[in-house]
DNA sequence: TCGAGGGTTTTTTTT
DNA sequence: AAACCCTCGA
């Protein structure tokens, strides 16, 4: 018998001299310590906790340069971040920080890496490379078909609707927890439904799998067993990437912390960014505990702390620890600044909500007059609909403005009805979109629509054939006249633009009879038709619209248009690792701030807390948190209302209180 | 079976 | 303010 000789491997290897004359960026001198340590990491796991404004886009920044620099292949760099545009302005700097070598790395969502990614090595998975993507609403869409054929709208008892469905079964997927105690958890109101949604659940599946369709928590889930499948796809797809990097990782969930385990089975090369007080996506199954069960899942990961602040003022710093500060469970950072100190944040009290919105008009214009660009500076909320009254303010005062996150274009009734012509086209099979379009004709209600599409997945309707046979009623001229158009758009025309067109066309006269409003939305379906243009085939379109939809529609791209500068509107999940001059906080209310909904639960509760410490330190300057003291509720008319319980114990040596009085 | 009309509820946040 | 549900007349 041969001897055996083990050796033993240490955990780790000795760290190479690296002489840091060779490279063309002096990384020690343009980096703190613990930058350094950072970006001068290789091989390894590595957990980087980093606070608010503590340089945590340039560290990784000049990791991809200094990677690029030592000889590393930019393409076996895999940078997953939580925006396409968070990818996007990362490999920008990197490049302009060294060469266009750094717009190679591969970059972007987990969601757009794990469409990629699969349509790439469709063939191992058992999938079709053409699925298509459901978003959503889509999604939604789905499982109101399916909750309708089974007849559980009619109920007795209130059955839950389509989004709460959705979210549950999605809320299960992501947390990689069943059903059954998602609703234990959430809605223990409608447990007893368990069988019901159940039953949804396996209908949507197979639903979605007979017609090749995938929705965002699919992406994931066929990712993730691709990777632990670890057949020879999985090996071919891991010998390309070298080095994974995760940003914002206090907000991944489950699932996708699966995937980062799963990318870097091999060697375990991965970096991880993030700050667990930042954590705002629980609603997405997202779970801040993950940052700090890193080290359980990469047992030799090296934790570095970034904790010098650079962005904001002390004053604003010390605002934002005091909101952290009384957080029940956090991983305690210390943050400082070497920043000249600054002024204190303000709070702002407002008589009404009209009040509020004409103080933040009247600043900006004094703080552009003080030469702040109105790029600097920024109005931040807990929902889309609470700028409403501010946004009618600024046009008043014709102060141009863009606004992030909330009612999307693509989610437009408008819109979504085009998308189905053309998903129609793309796929023949696509039942949700054919409901929709049948819907739009005149005598076809969810009876006939219904009929129709099950002649149509029997195969007795064929979309090439003359439909005379099947069809008798006062709806076959209509539906005659759909299925020539459908006819004519997928044999007479390839590029998008062309059968949008055609589309067009048909669509207007629906449109218009369908919208009272038709005059607004008609902007809409302009804007859809140059977005289309930029598109050589349907299907690359169609996953772009589900997984990078254009966020806004009109007033988006009249700013780009005019390369004017413009105010910024977002809500704070939309904020998320951007930062202003100026920052301004409105409808700091309780039942607004936190929000009415996350009262019953200490953890959404606390969820609300970290949301009013990320707005806050997206402040370099300045600061204002403001409240409008009286606001109409539409529950019960008009309310006195409480200042938001995150700033009402705010001391005086840390905010000072502004008072609106009228001018007479 | 369609579609209009009325009453009710519901609302975060995003890929 | 909009989406959803239900009812009822045609």
């Amino acid at each position: 018998m041969a001897k055996k000789y083990v050796l033993t491997r240490t955990s780790q290897t000795p760290q190479k001299i690296i002489d840091e004359n060779k490279f063309e960026i002096d990384y020690r001198k343009e980096l703190n310590d613990a930058q350094f340590q950072a970006a001068s990491a290789i091989d390894g796991a590595y957990l980087v906790i980093a606070g608010a404004g503590t340089g945590k886009t340039r560290t990784l920044v000049y990791r991809v340069a200094r990677l690029i620099e030592l000889g590393y292949d930019p393409s076996s760099i895999l940078l997953l971040t939580f925006t396409r545009k968070a990818a996007r302005e990362m490999m920008n700097r990197a490049a302009a920080l060294l060469d266009n070598r750094c717009a190679k790395i591969n970059g972007g969502t987990f969601h757009s890496f794990a469409n990629m990614t699969l349509r790439k090595y469709s063939k191992f998975i058992n999938l079709n490379s053409n699925f298509t993507i459901l978003d959503q609403s889509d999604s939604q869409d789905v499982i109101n078909l399916i909750r309708a054929q089974l007849h559980l709208n009619q109920k007795q008892q209130r059955f839950p609707n389509k989004a709460t469905i959705y979210k549950i079964l999605s809320l299960s997927a992501n947390t990689e927890t069943d059903i059954g105690e998602i609703l234990e958890r959430e809605y223990p109101h409608f447990e007893q439904f368990l069988p019901d949604i159940f039953k949804i659940k396996q209908l949507y599946e197979s639903y979605k799998y007979k017609n090749s369709m995938l929705d965002y928590d699919d992406l994931l889930i066929y990712l993730r067993n691709f990777l632990s499948d670890f057949g020879p796809g999985t090996k071919a797809l891991l010998s390309t990437i070298r080095f994974v990097m995760v940003d914002e990782y206090q907000d991944t969930n489950k699932l996708q912390s699966d995937i980062v385990k799963g990318l870097t089975q091999l060697n375990h090369n991965v970096m991880v960014v993030g700050d667990d007080s930042q954590s705002i996506y629980s609603f997405r199954g997202a779970n801040f505990k993950n940052i700090m069960d890193f080290p359980k899942l990469f047992p030799d990961a090296q934790i570095i702390k970034l904790e010098e602040n650079y962005r904001s003022t002390q004053e604003i710093l010390n605002f934002a620890n005091h909101i952290i500060d009384k957080a029940l469970e956090k991983y305690t950072k210390f943050l400082y600044t070497r920043k000249p100190s600054g002024e204190l944040p303000g709070i702002i009290s407002a008589k009404n909500e009209n009040m509020q919105a004409r103080f933040i008009v009247e600043r900006v214009l004094e703080l552009r007059e003080e030469g702040v660009p109105l790029n600097d500076i920024a109005v931040l909320f807990r929902s889309s609909f609470m700028s409403f009254s501010l946004e009618i303010e600024l046009n008043k005062a014709n102060i141009p403005y863009i606004k992030v996150g909330g009612m999307k274009f693509i989610e437009t009734a408008h819109i979504k009805d085009l998308l189905a012509f053309l998903r129609i086209d793309e796929n023949p099979n696509d039942l949700v979109s054919w409901y929709r379009v049948l819907l739009l004709h005149e005598g076809i209600g969810p009876k006939t629509a219904q009929r129709i599409m099950d002649d149509i997945s029997s195969g007795k309707i064929k979309l090439n054939a003359p439909p005379d046979a099947v069809i008798k009623k006062n709806y076959k001229e209509s539906f005659n006249s759909l299925l020539e158009l459908l006819h004519n758009i997928s044999s007479n025309y390839s590029l998008p633009a062309d059968k949008l067109d055609v589309v067009l066309q048909y669509y207007k006269p629906i449109f218009k009879s369908k919208y009272d409003d038709f005059n607004k939305r008609q902007k809409d379906l302009e804007i859809f038709v140059n977005i289309v243009q930029n598109y050589k085939d349907l299907q690359t379109l169609l996953s772009d619209m589900a997984l990078e939809p254009p966020q806004d529609s009109v007033t988006d791209l009249a700013a780009e248009d005019n390369e004017e500068e413009f105010l910024t509107l977002s809500t704070i999940h939309s904020a998320k690792g951007l930062e202003w001059h100026t920052v301004f906080i409105i409808h700091a209310l309780e039942g607004f701030f936190p929000s009415g909904q996350s009262y019953g639960k200490l953890e959404t509760l606390e969820e609300e807390r970290r949301l009013m410490y990320v707005a806050s330190t997206r402040a370099k300057q300045n600061l204002y948190v403001c409240y409008p003291m009286h606001l109409f509720d539409r529950q019960n008319g008009f309310t006195i209302s409480k200042p938001s319980r995150f700033i009402s114990d705010v001391t005086e040596d840390l905010a000072e209180e502004w008072l609106l009085e009228e001018e007479y």
